[in-house]
DNA sequence: AGATAATACTTAACATGTTAAATTTATCTG
DNA sequence: CAGATAAATTTAACATGTTAAGTATTATCT
């Protein structure tokens, strides 16, 4: 069915089919069908991230908040500060180790969360419809079990 | 095997269980295989991705090379000054259309990809030594499933 | 042919990605 | 307990992502 190239030696597999631009491309696709929903609102994709994780999670220090929502360190600096402004997180310093931030949505963040669920689920709906559960299930799980074969092994 | 949230009205999903991140964190395990080997020889993995495409299909105009390589426009527009800069790449004007601007790898940017094609082929290795490279080819072939299901249709 | 729309880029402006260095606070060692 | 180390963020600098607006060139339409 997919044209494989015979990779006997060391040679570069054909971009297209390698693992960090089919990803890419995957991606893509699926924030195509949010973008709208997420400019109408003014929050890039990376703030509503931010903003999911502490919907899902209560107050947590900033490491945890950015390994969570897959943003590094100075990123979420950035972010935590434009969503601050909005009054959407609230910050504060860990009283048992000073060196940790802390963060959590506000109300306002939390009702700004419930405003745009509906229409954020429907999409998710909307993707689902066209990929079908199963399948999209069984991608999740085939990227778990990468995630697991990558990291901490040998 | 893995907890399925009830879903039956407009609720959001786990993030950990929501395409966007999932994808995204498994790109970005992938790339922390690559990302030494980038530094080390001072690409970015943008720069390396667009000059991959360009070792692949030859002389192709900016919009060609932006899809295939996965980058905006504009974002391209900068990485060829870029590659250009260093002496990577070639840019001239379409004589036949006076709009398009037409791109090719210089010999010293197609010297750098074998240089480093050796080592990135080996990364790639390790990669499906780790994964299995039935698992990997499964997986792209569900990303391209996916890709055929969102895109064109209804 | 001439006005208009469509293409293909490019610029501009702001947000984030990425790495390295700096800062502040904790912890560890002797 | 003082000095060295480590940990958690932040800052800085440059590259890219993202959208909107601007430019030049080509295609279209009457």
């Amino acid at each position: 069915m997919t044209k494989q190239p015979s990779r006997a030696g060391l040679e570069l597999s054909q971009t297209q089919r390698t693992l960090p631009i089919a990803l890419l491309r995957a991606r893509e696709a699926v924030m195509d069908y949010f973008r709208p929903l997420l400019a109408e609102h003014d929050v890039t994709e990376q703030q509503w991230r931010v903003m999911r994780v502490l919907d899902e999670v209560g107050t947590v220090d900033a490491s945890f908040l950015a390994r969570q929502a897959c943003i590094l360190a100075p990123s979420l600096t950035r972010i935590m500060r434009t969503l601050e402004a909005r009054g959407f997180v609230e910050v504060s310093r860990d009283t048992a180790d000073g060196r940790r931030t802390l963060v959590c949505l506000s109300e306002e963040g939390r009702q700004f969360i419930r405003k745009l669920a509906p229409a954020s689920a429907r999409i998710y709906q909307d993707i689902e419809s066209k990929i079908g559960c199963e399948r999209i299930s069984t991608l999740l799980d085939e990227i778990e079990i990468l995630l697991e074969s990558l990291s901490s092994e040998s």
